[in-house]
RNA sequence: GCCCUUGUAGCUCAGUGGAUAGAGCAACAGUUUCCUAAACUGUGGGUCGGCAGUUCGAGUCUGCCCGAGGGCACCA
């Protein structure tokens, strides 16, 4: 045991509650009842309050192969359990032979000192310590302003990657694009022809070109510094360039006002050229899936052999044109991730790229790359909700419904809690509506209510009483507090370390927000049933802390999720 | 046709093989001499898309069928 641990005693949220306090009593009675068995022990939290704060279906597990009823067997368990004084108040049997467990009141309020001890650090584990990881996100190309659904994908990799540097990663925000490919050629000579027209010209606009307004608006910025001296130029690659600096600025303003934030923007086009060795990414990529025979030439073109593989079709990675198909450099680039040394390498998507990365995944198994690494998080796409109407979010016609608009209307706060308030495996119906309102209705001002509702109660009682939570540290007060209301709250702040580590395994933030609805639930009620200032001084000083350590938690969480805490509303 | 995701209350959605399937909103009925009623309490509401299977136990796993979204380019 080392020196830190001595100094800050165990700190009891639930996560440790089970592994490290209910699995070696279990343990303990099984081995001195003498029963031996390979089955797991399971420890959950009941559904309904009513079966315990904890319970274990083990008797239920062993039952068939020791040949005994559940419920004996339970019963026998149960004779042979040991536990410290203070820690549970009951133990019982129900229905078909589940053990459950009831916490002492002073053992659950104990654990909650444990939360205003650590503040900001509270939820904050090692599993990550000493690890790297790479979160690749939004990766959208300069050829329009972001839309909604770029937006989805954004907010959960942001939130993914604050999930993560939670338990101790060192985490890498990527952002990977493309300046070089077809489309930015389509969009240069989108931005020429809309030029054109400034310029008096009557022009013939394709239908495969981009139809949006902002491609007038970059024409027209590109008019009135240049005039029409480029008229009779055709250098496409010029309005190219002016065209993707001016998006590339818009689209990195876009994700500002959500706080989404890249470390690192990583251009595709590297990949083409040659590097140091002569020899560029995307060459060495083909030179070794020959070497494992996993490349054909026929039709002009050159084949990543996944027919081998099973596949019905084999995939095209240089086109007879010459030029890669979008698969090499997707491959090429996940080597740089690998590389560059990442233990973790997560990347996000929206569903329309869904069928891209298992050929990525053959090709870096076929390399001897260790895919396990890479963990996928897809989203679903997004739909909106005006006035009641469902509108279908629209491609390249230019009629996209945009983020910013979003933002403009419903603000920074509801756009990234709207986002990841449903699964990403979910399709999103974004109630705009919904969002803009400033009632109970709208789950992230019942949130932040619940937090501005804290704050309030604390500076009042400073004002009333004198005594600051924040600067007392007589933490041992809370065990004063047994009521059910009391106990709830304080039960609920101890699942919050278990609430990140679960949204970090199946990389899903919505848990972090479903959590923290229930807690700002569980505390609405808590305010409304006990009395705090006006309480007598230690069970109202008590209670202080209990708030202080719901707030806490909330402030934590929201951080995570990028939502503001407002002080008052 | 093939692949991925999905189908749970009127609506939007939770639901790690476990106990009588939950929440929010909407509906209805209540709560304020008292710290923010932007809150709280209660009531009603379900063939978990359908059919089979796996097992002590299936909303959860498997297969088939039906519906929805997305993808199946020498576009990215």
């Amino acid at each position: 045991m080392n020196s830190s641990a001595n100094k800050h005693p165990r700190l009891f949220d639930k996560r440790t509650l089970m592994h490290d306090f209910f699995l070696p009593i279990i343990q303990n009675a099984l081995l001195s009842a003498n029963i031996i068995t390979d089955k797991p022990i399971q420890i959950e939290q009941p559904a309904d309050k009513k079966f315990g704060d904890f319970s274990t279906n083990i008797a239920l597990l062993i039952a068939k192969e020791r040949k005994k009823n559940p419920r004996e067997l339970a019963q026998e368990i149960i004779r042979h359990i040991v536990f410290p004084p203070e820690t549970i108040a009951k133990i019982d049997i129900a229905g078909a032979g589940f053990i459950n467990f009831y916490l002492a009141p002073v053992f659950i309020m104990r654990s909650v000192g444990n939360v205003l001890r650590d503040g900001a650090a509270y939820g904050q584990g090692n599993t990550g310590q000493g690890k790297t990881a790479l979160v690749e996100y939004v990766s959208a190309n300069p050829t329009g302003p972001l839309t909604i659904g770029r937006g989805r994908g954004g907010v959960l990799g942001d939130c993914i990657a604050n999930l993560m540097e939670t338990q101790g990663y060192n985490v890498t925000r990527e952002y990977y694009f493309n300046d070089a490919g077809k489309q930015m050629q389509i969009l240069g000579e989108s931005v020429r022809l809309r030029f054109l027209e400034y310029c008096g010209e009557t022009v013939e606009f394709p239908t495969t070109h981009y139809q949006g307004d902002y491609i007038r608006d970059i024409a027209e910025s590109i008019y009135k510094e240049e005039g029409n001296t480029l008229q009779s130029s055709d250098d496409v690659l010029l309005f190219k360039k002016r065209a993707e600096s001016i998006i590339f600025a818009s689209i990195r303003k876009t994700l500002e006002r959500l706080a989404i934030r890249h470390d690192s923007f990583f251009n595709e086009h590297t990949l083409y050229t040659a590097e140091k060795t002569g020899v560029s990414a995307n060459q060495r990529v083909i030179d070794a899936l020959y070497r494992q025979a996993f490349i054909g030439e026929y039709d002009g073109a050159t084949w990543f052999l996944t027919t081998k593989l099973g596949q019905e079709k084999d995939k095209v990675l240089i086109k007879s044109s010459g030029e890669p198909s979008y698969r090499l450099p997707d491959i090429a680039y996940h080597i740089t991730k690998f590389e560059r040394g990442f233990d973790t390498i997560v990347n996000v998507f929206g569903a329309d790229h869904i069928d891209e990365y298992p050929d990525v995944l053959e090709a870096l198994k076929i390399l001897g790359y260790d895919t396990e690494r890479i963990k996928i998080a897809i989203n679903q796409f997004v739909t909106t909700t005006v006035d009641g109407q469902t509108i279908k979010m629209s491609t390249r016609k230019g009629n996209a419904d945009l983020l910013d608009d979003l933002i403009d209307d419903v603000g920074a706060d509801a756009t990234r809690f709207f986002f990841i308030m449903r699964g990403k495996d979910s399709h999103l119906n974004f109630d705009v509506e919904l969002a803009k309102r400033q009632s109970k209705e709208n789950p992230v001002f019942y949130l932040q209510y619940a937090h501005a509702r804290i704050c309030s109660l604390l500076r009042l009682a400073l004002q009333e009483t004198g005594f600051d939570p924040q600067n007392s540290s007589e933490h041992e007060l809370l065990q004063l507090l047994n009521s059910p209301a009391e106990l709830q709250l304080g039960f609920a702040l101890l699942d919050y370390p278990r609430m990140i580590t679960t949204s970090i395994r199946l990389l899903e933030p919505q848990k972090m927000v479903e959590y923290l609805h229930d807690l700002a639930e569980v505390f609405h009620r808590f305010y409304q049933e006990c009395p705090i200032i006006k309480a007598e001084p230690d069970i109202r000083n008590a209670r202080l802390f209990l708030a202080l350590a719901t707030r806490q938690v909330l402030r934590n969480g929201f951080k995570i999720l990028g939502v503001s805490a407002p002080e008052s509303m």
